[in-house]
Parts: structure tokens; C-alpha cells; sequence
DNA sequence: GTCCAGGACTCGC
DNA sequence: GCGAGTCATGGA
């Protein structure tokens, strides 16, 4: 085991991020939260390499304890370092956010309660998009589903010292060479397994050149990828939050948005795209936070967490 | 059985 | 431009 340590910005809970992963099942991840550790495999280069994870320190100084099993070079282990940081939000400051927040009550109580809670981010933009397409309309549940059936139809196995499997995300070049015929029997519907596939083979002959967009300003972003079919304003919003990190996005027209709203604001009524942009306008330049902190509200609930105020 | 899930497309008006 | 229907499954 090559093992190294990677400091994170506190504030950082670990709690709060296993939590999380209760009603946000990820199926790359294996997950022993009683011993605060992940293991996952991340590409490196091409080269998939399986790493554990396993937080140490405290909230107010974070420490994230990373091991591989097979030896990297200097140059591959700093692009695993950049990726580790990128998908744990590591070095977001989230102070200045919380004294935000804190402006309203509603949100007050959210800060209060998830102190140290962050978004952990995909890994590429590829697979961020994929995972996406497969969360539109159906449960997180069944999203996850999908998504562990296409990791083991397309995806790469990597074995541990212990002879455990482990699955890396499918490479865009894997799923393009798939037909929709094979994503039917996983129980993608037919639209869903043509946007998917679709969307693999523009990355793949170039339609699409997924490292431009970090040069481009959300909306362009938007309007570049919502020209391809099977991909809507809720989808780059999710790709530009989950997989690039971007600050300020607010997926207004999510349905656990707006449940969360309503939770948090004890509304009767569920706010429609139009309203929730309109109380959006006092969160920017943060509403990613702000909005992972509303659906964390929900996750709460559905975990039966005792909500007191 | 019914309704809703962290949507997008197509069609008819 | 806007509403209704469609897709597919699982959990409440």
C-alpha cells in the first residue's frame, strides 16, 4: 500500500458526508463508515487505480488519509491528488457562505445542523453526465441501480489484494461501442439508453470536447450541451454543480429542490421554476451550496433524522 | 391500486 | 408558447 495524506479545509464533516451517502448511494463507492473510510477505484490517466480513502482529524482539521495499491509516478500521483480534491471540495472556503446563510433564519438552522457538509463532486465530466442523464425523472434509488448495472456491463474491474472486485466508471469509448439493445434488458428505457449512448459518441469523434468547458461561463456552458438531444437546462445545471464544481448553479425546475424549499420554509405549496429563481437571486454567487444544503433538508427526513430547531 | 421520484421530448392546439 | 402524454421502475 503507497500511502499519503491529503489537509482539506476545515470546516469538513465526515458525519455529515456519510450520512449523505446513506440516501445518495454512489455504487463506486465502498463505504465503511465505522471506520470513516471510502474505497473506490479513480482513473489516472487511462489507468484505473484503486484507492482508499479514510478521513482522520476532526471537523476543524481534516485530514484525508489516501492509499493506492499499485505504485504511481510523481506526475500520476498529483493528478490523483487533483482529483481527490476536486471530488471532496477540499478547498472551498465556506465561511464566508455560512455568514451568508446565516442572513436568513430558514437557512440559519441548515448551517447549524450541517456545519461542514460538502458536495463531493464526480470525478470527469464524462461519467458526471452519464450519472446525470441516468438520474432524469426517476428516484435516487433506481438511478443508483442504472448506474451500478452500466458499471458492470461496460465498466473496468480492478481487484484489491484481497481478490474484491471493483468497478471503474465506463470509459466514453466502452459506451459508445454499446447498442441501446444492451441497455434495455438493464432497464434503461429506449430514450434514455439513445441519449446516453448518443452522448458517448459525440465525446468520442469530437462533437463534444468536455475540457473546453472549463474555459466557459455557465451559461455558455448551457446553451453548448442543451443542443444535444436528451440534454435540458436540469441536466447541464447537475453537470456544472456536481461535475465541475461551478458555485453558483440553481436547478430551479428540481423536484427535490422544490420539495426542499417547501420543507424549509414550511410552504403549503410546492414553488414553482419561476419562484424559486426569484428567492435564488439573494443566494448568488453560492446557490450550489444553498441548494445542496436545501436537499440535504430532504435527505434528513427521508434518514428519519429528529429535526429540532 | 395510486402517486411520486433530484426530466426531456413530442405532439396538438 | 403551453399543457398532456410517454417513458420504466420502486417505494410509500
Amino acid at each position: 500500500m503507497h500511502a499519503f495524506q491529503i489537509p482539506l479545509m476545515p470546516p469538513y464533516s465526515f458525519e455529515r458526508l456519510f450520512q449523505r451517502l446513506q440516501t445518495h448511494p454512489d455504487p463506486q463507492l465502498e463505504v465503511q463508515a465505522e471506520n470513516n473510510l471510502l474505497r473506490r477505484v479513480f482513473r489516472v490517466g487511462s489507468r484505473p487505480v484503486l484507492t482508499s480513502l479514510q478521513f482522520v482529524g476532526s471537523i476543524d482539521q481534516p485530514v484525508l488519509q489516501v492509499g493506492t495499491t499499485s505504485a504511481l509516478s510523481a506526475e500520476e500521483r498529483d493528478e490523483l491528488v487533483r482529483t481527490i480534491r476536486h471530488v471532496f471540495c477540499a478547498d472551498l472556503d465556506l465561511l464566508p457562505i455560512y455568514e451568508q446563510m446565516q442572513e436568513e433564519a430558514e437557512l440559519a438552522v441548515l448551517v447549524k445542523r450541517f456545519r461542514g457538509l460538502r458536495l463531493m463532486h464526480d470525478s470527469d465530466l464524462f461519467q458526471s453526465m452519464v450519472k446525470t442523464i441516468i438520474g432524469q425523472q426517476i428516484n435516487l434509488t433506481f438511478a443508483a441501480n442504472l448506474t451500478q448495472r452500466l458499471l458492470a456491463l461496460a465498466g473496468d474491474e480492478v481487484v484489491d489484494e484481497r481478490g474484491v472486485k471493483f468497478l471503474a466508471f465506463p470509459t466514453a469509448e466502452a459506451v459508445a461501442r454499446l447498442a441501446v439493445e444492451d441497455l434495455r434488458p438493464l432497464q434503461f428505457s429506449q430514450r434514455k439508453a439513445e441519449y446516453i449512448i448518443d452522448y458517448a459518441r459525440a465525446i468520442v469523434d469530437g462533437t463534444v470536447e468536455l475540457e473546453r468547458l472549463w474555459a466557459m461561463e455557465d451559461e455558455e456552458v448551457v446553451a453548448h450541451l442543451t443542443a444535444l438531444r436528451g440534454i435540458g437546462r436540469w441536466t447541464v445545471e447537475c453537470l456544472l454543480m456536481f461535475g465541475m464544481g461551478r458555485p453558483n448553479l440553481l436547478p430551479a425546475a428540481d423536484i427535490g429542490l422544490r420539495n426542499g424549499i417547501s420543507l424549509v420554509y414550511k410552504l403549503d405549496t410546492k414553488p414553482d421554476e419561476k419562484e424559486i429563481r426569484r428567492m435564488g437571486e439573494r443566494w448568488e454567487p453560492w446557490r450550489s451550496i444553498y441548494s445542496l444544503y436545501i436537499w440535504e433538508a430532504v435527505g434528513a427526513v427521508k434518514r428519519k433524522e429528529v429535526w429540532e430547531e
